[in-house]
Parts: C-alpha cells; sequence; structure tokens
RNA sequence: GGCGGUAUAGCCAAGUGGUAAGGCAGAGGUCUGCAAAACCUUCAUCACCGGUUCAAAUCCGGUUACCGCCUCCA
C-alpha cells in the first residue's frame, strides 16, 4: 500500500485510487519565459519519480502538466527578443523538454498550453459568474473570494489575517474589486498584448483558471493527486480548489502534493534572488544523471541544498552503483564458472526488494531507497569477490539494480560494444607479457590503452576492461 | 505579525521509547608484480534547558537558531 503525505489533512495516508490500478495526476507546469533552472528541475523530476514509481508499482499513470504560455512575464520577454509571445513560448518549450529530456523526466501523457485551450477557459470563467462566483468589471473577471466558504483550507489561513495583509498592498486593480481578496480569472487586455475576444471583449486568462480548466478537461472533476512547489500552495492551488469545486460541487484533489525548495547556502533558489544555476549551464560540464540522482538523495518535502560538491559526491556514488553492474555484466560472461542458483541469496535479494518497496511505499522516501541501492551493492561487490558464482543470482542482482534505479530515473545498462582488433590484440598482448613477467611491457601497454580510453583492470577470473569517462 | 517547516559526525542522510543505518571524505589493513575495482576495520550520544520513564535522539513543557509561505516563483 502506497501512503502519501497529503497537504490538505497534514497526515500520511493509504494511496485509494478513484479508478482500480489508476493514477490521475495533474502537476503544475513552468511557465515558458526563459530556462530552468535546478530548482524548476526539481519539481519536474520529483513528480517524475513519483510517477515511475506507481508505474513500477503496476498503476497505470495519467500524468497531466501544463505550459503557462500567455503571462505577463512572457509578454515582457517578447518585447525585450523582438519576438512574439507565442515565439517565445515555442522557444523555451522546446529547452524545456531538452533540458528534462537530460534528466531523464518522462513526457507527460498531456501536455496542454493555455493558449489552446482559450474557449474552455472561457467556458469556465462563463459558468463561475453565472453561479454567482464571479463578476466582471472593467473587461476584467474577478472571483469573489469570500463566497468560497472552504478558502483557506489547504493552506490554513484565515481570510481576515489575509486581508490584514492585503490591505497594506495597492494595486492598480484594488479600485476594480469588491474585496482586496478577489483574484482575477480574465485580465481585459493592454494595448498591444496578446489577447482573445470573450464575452467581456478582449482579454486573457488570468493565471490560476488554467490549471482548473486543464486539469478537470483532461482527468475529469475529480483528480487522484495534484502536485507543484510548496510555493504554490497558496495562493495557486488554493485559487485552483475555489474555481473548481464552486463550479463542481465536488472534491478537486484527493491528494496534494508539494516539494520542496532546492537552495543554495541554505536560500531558496529562485529568479527573483537571481541566485539560478539553469540546467542548460550545469548539465554541459556534468553528467546530468549526476544531477538526476542527486535529487533523490533528500526526500521530496524537503529542502535539498545544491552545491557542486553535492553534484560531484552524487556523481562519485552512482560511479559506485554503476561499477558494480558492469562488473557484474563481465563475470556473467565468463559462463563457465556459473553455479546452480542460491536460494539463500535469491531470499536476500528478494529482501532488498521488499526493503526498496517499503521506503518507498511511504510517501517515496527515495533517500532510504538509495540507501538499499547500496545495500545490494556491497552485498553484490562481495559475491562477485566469491570464487564460483551463480548466473542466476547476478542476473537477478542486475535485474533489481535497474529495476531501483529506473524508479529513480537512472537508466543503468552495461556497454557490451566490441573493442576493435588491434585493441584486443594489445590486450592480449599484455597478458602474455605479463605471464612472462614482463611488467615494463604490461604497463606500457596498460597506459596505452588508458590513453585511448580503455582502462584496464585485472581480477583472479582474468583481465577485465571498461570505457573511461 | 499570521501560518508552516527544520535542527543527528567534516559533508549528505536514516532512525519516533530499548541503548545512534548507509554514502562521501579521513585513518589503518587485505587483495594485486604494480595498479584499478573491491572487501575488512575505524570515526557521533543526536541545538540547548527542564520533566515523564527502569529506559528518550525518539514523549511532554520551555528556550535558541535557521528556512519557507503570506507579492511573481517549482
Amino acid at each position: 500500500m502506497i501512503h502519501i503525505y497529503n497537504t490538505l489533512t497534514r497526515k500520511k495516508e493509504t494511496f485509494v485510487p478513484l479508478e482500480e490500478g489508476k493514477v490521475k495526476m495533474y502537476v503544475c507546469g513552468p511557465t515558458v519565459y526563459n530556462y530552468i533552472h535546478i530548482g524548476n528541475a526539481r519539481s519536474t523530476v520529483a513528480f517524475d519519480t513519483v510517477r515511475r514509481y506507481f508505474t513500477y508499482r503496476g498503476y497505470d499513470v495519467d500524468y497531466v502538466s501544463n505550459f503557462t504560455d500567455v503571462d505577463d512575464k512572457i509578454i515582457r520577454a517578447a518585447k525585450e527578443l523582438g519576438q512574439t509571445a507565442p515565439e517565445v513560448a515555442d522557444k523555451f518549450i522546446d529547452a524545456f523538454y531538452a533540458d528534462t529530456l537530460a534528466l531523464e523526466v518522462k513526457k507527460p501523457t498531456h501536455a496542454p498550453r493555455v493558449m489552446e485551450n482559450i474557449p474552455d477557459i472561457i467556458a469556465f470563467v462563463e459558468a463561475l459568474i453565472d453561479k454567482g462566483y464571479a463578476y466582471e468589471s472593467e473587461g476584467d473577471v474577478y472571483y469573489r473570494t469570500r463566497r468560497f466558504e472552504k478558502y483557506g483550507s489547504l493552506s490554513r489561513i484565515s481570510l481576515d489575517d489575509l486581508e490584514l495583509g492585503a490591505s497594506n498592498r495597492v494595486g492598480d486593480e484594488t479600485d476594480k474589486k469588491e474585496d482586496p481578496l478577489d483574484f482575477a480569472l480574465w485580465k481585459a487586455a493592454k494595448e498591444g498584448e496578446i489577447s482573445w475576444d470573450s464575452p467581456w471583449g478582449k482579454g486573457r486568462p488570468g493565471w490560476h483558471i488554467e490549471c482548473s480548466v486543464m486539469a478537470t478537461k483532461y482527468l475529469g472533476d475529480t483528480i487522484d493527486i495534484h502536485a507543484g512547489g510548496q510555493d504554490l500552495a497558496f495562493p495557486h492551488h488554493e485559487n485552483e480548489i475555489a474555481q473548481t469545486e464552486a463550479k463542481t460541487h465536488k472534491t478537486f484533489a484527493n491528494y496534494w502534493m508539494h516539494n520542496g525548495f532546492v537552495t543554495m547556502n541554505e536560500e531558496k533558489m529562485s529568479k527573483s534572488i537571481g541566485n539560478v544555476v539553469l540546467v542548460k549551464d550545469l548539465r554541459e560540464k556534468h553528467d546530468p544523471k549526476a544531477l538526476r540522482f542527486f535529487m533523490s538523495t533528500a526526500h521530496y518535502r524537503r529542502p535539498i541544498n545544491y552545491s557542486l560538491d553535492a553534484i560531484e559526491e552524487a556523481k562519485t556514488n552512482l560511479n559506485r552503483i554503476e561499477t558494480s553492474y558492469f562488473n557484474a555484466s563481465r563475470r556473467l560472461e565468463q559462463a563457465e564458472t556459473a553455479l546452480d542458483s542460491d536460494s539463500e541469496k535469491m531470499d536476500q535479494l528478494e529482501a532488498f526488494k521488499e526493503e526498496f518497496i517499503r521506503h518507498m511505499d511511504d510517501d517515496f522516501q527515495t533517500q532510504n531507497g538509495i540507501t538499499v541501492v547500496y545495500d545490494l551493492v556491497r552485498f553484490l561487490n562481495r559475491y562477485l569477490e566469491e570464487p564460483e558464482v551463480s548466473r542466476v543470482v547476478l542476473e537477478f542482482a542486475m535485474q533489481l539494480i535497474e529495476e531501483f534505479m529506473y524508479v529513480f530515473g537512472i537508466t543503468i545498462e552495461a556497454t557490451n560494444d566490441l573493442l576493435d582488433d588491434d585493441i584486443e590484440k594489445l590486450i592480449e598482448e599484455r597478458e602474455t607479457a605479463r605471464k612472462e613477467r614482463q611488467f615494463q611491457r604490461a604497463d606500457e601497454i596498460r597506459d596505452l590503452l588508458k590513453e585511448k580510453n580503455i582502462i584496464l583492470e585485472d581480477t583472479p577470473q582474468g583481465v577485465r576492461w571498461k570505457r573511461g569517462e
């Protein structure tokens, strides 16, 4: 049974899907006006891992994640770049996929864009007006926040406390609103801005409405999981609940999940503070797998502090796992030593799997799942030191490493490519030299091959080669 | 000010009443012609104060520090 920490109830709850064997989840996606930084990547990666784990446990996951492609910041970026808003959005959507693909994030089953859903958004807003939850004012449409009694239930804030805060802020919209707490569903277009025709004149959607519309459109009025960064809990998700439930009179999402931030020097990484590291830049210099692995070393709800040292450590640890897997694959090629299965070892391996599932079932504790991988690796390394091994045991151990790492979004594979003939000959020559104790020649060949990125390791079972970094 | 989170070794990070997992780094050792890879050994009393208990990192009360949300933000 999978347990999820639900922000709505502030408790871990047993996951019970709406439909047997299926998961309907919606993850708030990026506003595409810039390249994504590591902080943005965290939420994408965290929920991709959740998705992968559900898949691993046999669920069929319908995963919807949007692109906000109509927004003030995009309009501004377009102006600066001398491009249209859609051009800017297209460019950064491509960049988003390039970055997240490098991190082995699976594409959503649907990735809707605001621009492609304008009629649905207009219809949704009209429905809210009809029900008395929204009103038009000078071409804008606002949501009557106080009308929705449950408002604040997700973030546990009271409207009166909010009112105090809101009264200190004077926005240019304030005089158009009935109440300072009301928020925009539709914004009238300013001169030269991208806009669409609507019953209230030319304009564009407010930020929160898109997610309500697209989530319900692609997944239904009630979904299993709605996810996003902690900073979205208020006001974004709160507003989504208000909009959606006012319209449908049904629970919008059964489970709300929020990921913690990436910090740098213990401070939140964000565009407004300016302390960002772009995924695009990082992956030029470092193995993107290391970044992906690093993301799993802390629980998704906790902050994770980024540093180059941390990325390098992740890389070191990943190498340890990959090396073990690789060495097992080489040993497997030496079939002459294969024993029959070993039930004791198979039981131990089975226990690793149970342990892994136990931790991951408990609100996706990836950091403990990784520890199981380390335990498995130590087990395998020890086993590899034995003079005789069983093919069945090796294969099962390798399969488990593959499975576990799959959940963390890391593809583990042994490169079983062939060596050139001349390199094969050099390796043979070195073996001969070693037998004749001509170590100088042997070392010469080893150095020579190292320059060609072939690393030789002598083992009791003979020489083993691998490709360098 | 309101709401929420966190404090465990040099670093990352488990552990929610029974006497501190694991990884990185460090130290020592084994294997090796030398390496590499690996294995073994070693390395903390859990922010602070008080309380409950036979027993607390784990429960209760208090203190301190740091972080986040309340405005766009993953």
